[in-house]
DNA sequence: CACATTATGGTAACCGGTGTCAAAATTAGC
DNA sequence: GCTAATTTTGACACCGGTTACCATAATGTG
């Protein structure tokens, strides 16, 4: 045929116009197979298919990315809370365009950098992916989402509440099931209840304090403030506050840490004042990490929804290009519920 | 100017075309420019230079990419062993590629699927990156090694050892490191060393033994056999293993394990016996993760260099995209070396 | 000052796909 | 059986860059 010869040199990957000598059609014919256009009769769809599974022709990104002005990747921006919390957003991502032709381009920043802004600009311009997803908690920034708009860039802020409109955000359910956790605690006859922050100047903690304040309201008692005390998420400041907390003499029956490092802290200041947990203190967090469950005792503690949330922002943030599962996915569904894990550090039921 | 006029639409970034209008070159020229082609006047140069900041032009990389037959994207595949580990391995891919045009694509893959080796070619085959980064432990697989060379396509292999000719791949000194940990404790006098070997049929377990192995060879002591037991790298394992040999009558006074996870693990199994450490029984670790600093005791454990040995293995990968750091760096550098950490799980000076 | 050489810039074709639109092939209508 | 309507297909220009090759301007030489 005359379609061989003309196969300038057969290194590298085989292209459409491979594919369309073999087939003995046009380039366009083969594009339309690829695109599955519904105009074109079932013959020549077979005499396409076959000339591609032949040759193992694997349409080209790069090209297509460029005539159609698209470029099919995802970008995932985030500052490093915690490792084990970004690998699980990550892999709800992944299971969304697992077998589709989107890639998952990952960017970390740093939280503090002053370039902080410029970078991701320059990030942005430079891959103008498809869309963004923007992690907590550097999703609470309204500076790097206007930059979004500005670019004309799609994006999806994650969250411990909901960030903007309901398409443009996923959010967990952080208030109500701190609440909801509180809320057994004080049903279990606690009286003192310590609180541990986390950061301030960030929606999370405020969410989860806001949720250990309704438990108390809700019960018609009064939050001892000395009580609630400052936390920065880390390891270190659960501990500090831990020997604050446990060192007095009225010290609290159970402590509620914003998240299980700092929870792990407090831990170890039970150590160090010779209390065992839970028999002298009961010890809950938040987040369900891997840490939650290897420290001794292991965590009661909130399960984060994270590769849920990762997997339902990456569908309303790039629906299209997903398998048939994502057309059953309610888009406007914002809250991803988390839940209550139960384990030896505190008895909730 | 005729330059003008001719911008069809100014929706969407600025073209090649664009700056060559303004400047009143050709795209050629403008190509040459970026390209930073010694065959310009300095004034051209500066015309150039000159609207290119004026329309904010950034390349677009995927024109640039059809154009030169490649795609600038650097790939990380991996199985995952540990979120800690992986995201300091992207950390140090990161800081080499930070402020060049490449993007970093990752890849999980499930090391038990069978389909494995067909999902990785499927993903090469269409992203088609520069090259891709293999991390531990799926770096000693072949099969996948193959395919990359099949397919033509760049790779460096990251391990525990050698995984491959020099300029393939990066190596921690596991051996050599865990050698020197064993010899220090034997040192002090520990006649009674555990050890917990990783899970089998991967590299890193066995350079690890083989360390321990050598400290009692180099010492001109006999290991007891009893005395080195299987885990999985897993917390549970490490439980359980700890279980097994702080039970015994003549127990361990060091216990050596394999991982961070496995040594935490060996913690709570000697709160579980009544146990202090490191008064009771000593223990050590190996990675250096979050973990080994967050549990009580604090480990002594060996600093895996995980994030050098990504920076380095990308600087092997695409050095001709790096900046001008990278001219710097042997190529020919295998062994990243790793540093012991010394805390308060066991003595070793 | 004419001519050979070098520096510089422009033109056209191409990378591997896409959209537009008109031509060819099929089907339908009478 | 022939024309009209409808489908199916292909030619061509284009996406935003690249290189190969050629044309021109600038410089050096006899």
């Amino acid at each position: 045929m005359s379609g061989n010869d003309n196969n300038s040199r057969n290194q590298g990957a085989p292209t459409i116009n491979d594919v369309a000598a073999l087939a003995g059609v046009s380039k366009k014919t083969v594009s339309r197979y690829i695109n599955n256009s519904p105009l074109m009769s079932e013959a020549t769809r077979d005499k396409v298919s076959d000339a591609i599974k032949r040759l193992d022709y694997v349409p080209n990104p790069q090209a297509r990315g460029l005539a159609l002005r698209r470029n099919f990747m995802v970008a995932m921006l985030y500052d490093n809370p915690n490792a084990q919390t970004v690998l699980n957003f990550q892999k709800g991502v992944l299971s969304a365009i697992n077998d589709t032709e989107l890639a998952l381009v990952v960017r970390p920043v740093d939280r503090t950098s002053p370039k902080l802004l410029d970078e991701v600009e320059a990030f942005l311009t430079k891959q103008r992916p498809l869309g963004v997803l923007i992690l907590p908690p550097i999703s609470e920034r309204d500076d790097i989402v206007k930059l979004c708009q500005r670019l004309d860039i799609h994006y999806i802020r994650l969250g411990s509440t909901a960030l903007d409109e309901p398409a443009r955000c996923v959010a967990s359910n952080d208030r109500e099931i701190v609440r909801e956790m509180t809320a057994a605690l004080l049903a279990r006859g606690h009286k003192q209840v310590g609180f541990i922050r986390g950061p301030e100047g960030f929606r999370s903690p405020v969410e989860r304090e806001a949720g250990y304040r309704d438990a108390f309201e809700a019960a018609g008692l009064q939050v001892d403030p000395e009580l609630v005390v400052q936390g920065n998420y880390r390891f270190d400041s659960g501990y500090e506050q831990g020997l604050a907390l446990l060192g007095r003499d009225d010290r609290p029956s159970v402590i509620v840490a914003s998240n299980d490092e700092m929870a792990s802290g407090v831990l170890r200041s039970a150590v160090s004042l010779g209390l065992a947990v839970p028999n002298d203190v009961e010890v809950v967090g938040f987040d369900d990490t891997a840490t939650a469950s290897h420290v001794w005792p292991p965590l009661t503690t909130v399960h984060w929804p994270t590769q849920e949330m990762g997997r339902l922002a990456t569908t309303k943030l790039v629906p299209e290009y997903l398998g048939d599962w994502a057309k059953q996915i309610d888009l406007d569904q914002v809250v991803v519920t988390s839940h209550i894990v139960e384990r030896a550090s505190a008895k909730l039921g």
